[in-house]
DNA sequence: TGATTTGCTTGACACCATGTCAATTGACAC
DNA sequence: GTGTCAATTGACATGGTGTCAAGCAAATCA
């Protein structure tokens, strides 16, 4: 029975993932996710040390299945600052749906665990990374507006792209996930990108 | 010896507010308010059926203490439509830092407790209105930005000044107060707020 | 003065989720 | 057979919320 299924940590780490993702339950337990990976409690408890770790590791694996690094590697690849700000908007605002269900339940453990805060400010401190990269892009083009820092518009570009903006902007405005990307793409660029000489509408 | 002291429900109030307030606590827990409010733990509940509604009963403390409503209320005298964003954010903005405790225990109970949820909902869309307002006083003026509607331009403001926000920006980047008012404004303004016909620079 | 009411205290308890522990089972390997 | 590994079973400690019942002390009423 257990020679054709996957291995048992992987079933645990996939029914946590679908359990966070629908996550109609007002919040999902070590047990739920047991029962939901068929396998007891316990079970949980031998490949996972605490659910803070079982959520960061969720996160991982959710990673690895969607391919995240190439995702956001794409928008290294474009030419220009403006475009490779776009292009990272796109790419890691197209993520946040994806790993929102775990997010919003390390995020809800933060307030009392510390490991969990640790996790998942390691993790989008990565994010920040990749604000970091798109604002200087703009800088070395002479295009970042001249009244930020370059640390200034990262911190800027960092918040307006953070996951509980996501969250008010699609679940609670009921935006439309592509409303959502394009309008974060037009206040980037005027919040933080300089008009072009000669170009009277940035 | 109760005779000069306030009366015990707000005390409990006063507590939990000091309490919350100088959040280092990972949580700040029924006993704690109680003992601090020289009170057993049984008389809060005699007060307060719930952890939740003393929360709710905190923020509705602190707006009486603070004069939330003035405060806000006095942006709306404010001339012109930018002015009028400008004063909104300026009173909000510096509203956060007063309620943030609190607010941040209602938001962490609002992922199990659905009560907190309505409740700090409740107070959001208060803000909502405030930004709805301010976004109505620019396009009366003619100076909404025209690749925004209005109420696409209210859930951008309204984003864009959320707690979550204020948090990431204050606490996480470790910007002064003043700074993030005034970024706010400018980020606002650039996101809004329609060039003046004739005038290069908004 | 004695009875009642009011507001709080005391201490026990149910509930629920996390995390721990020890004994047991069942399959596979040698 | 004997060991070993992975998982099961069931009991238990912990910590916080919320409930309940009995007691108590000061103010109020008669």
């Amino acid at each position: 029975m257990s020679r054709t299924n996957p291995d048992t940590r992987t079933r645990i780490l996939q029914a946590a993932w679908e359990l966070l993702e629908s996550a109609e339950a007002p919040e999902t337990r070590m047990a739920d996710i047991a029962r939901r990976a068929g396998v007891s409690r316990q079970a949980v408890y031998l490949h996972f040390p605490t659910r803070a770790e079982l959520l960061i590791a969720t996160t991982h694996h959710i990673d690895a299945v969607k391919k995240a690094d190439d995702r956001l590697a794409a928008s290294r690849t474009a030419a220009t600052g403006p475009e490779r700000l776009d292009a990272f908007i796109e790419a890691w605002g197209n993520y946040i749906p994806e790993i929102y269900g775990v997010g919003r339940a390390l995020m809800a453990m933060s307030t009392t665990d510390e490991a969990a805060r640790l996790a998942w400010d390691d993790r989008m401190q990565a994010v920040r990374h990749g604000c970091r990269a798109a604002v200087e892009a703009l800088a070395r083009d002479g295009r970042l507006a001249t009244e930020h820092s370059a640390e200034e518009a990262t911190d800027l570009l960092w918040t307006l792209l953070s996951v509980p903006g996501w969250e008010r902007l699609r679940l609670v405005c009921g935006w439309p996930q592509a409303r959502y990307v394009e309008k974060m793409k037009a206040l980037a660029r005027r919040a933080l990108v300089a008009a072009q000489p000669g170009d009277g509408h940035p």
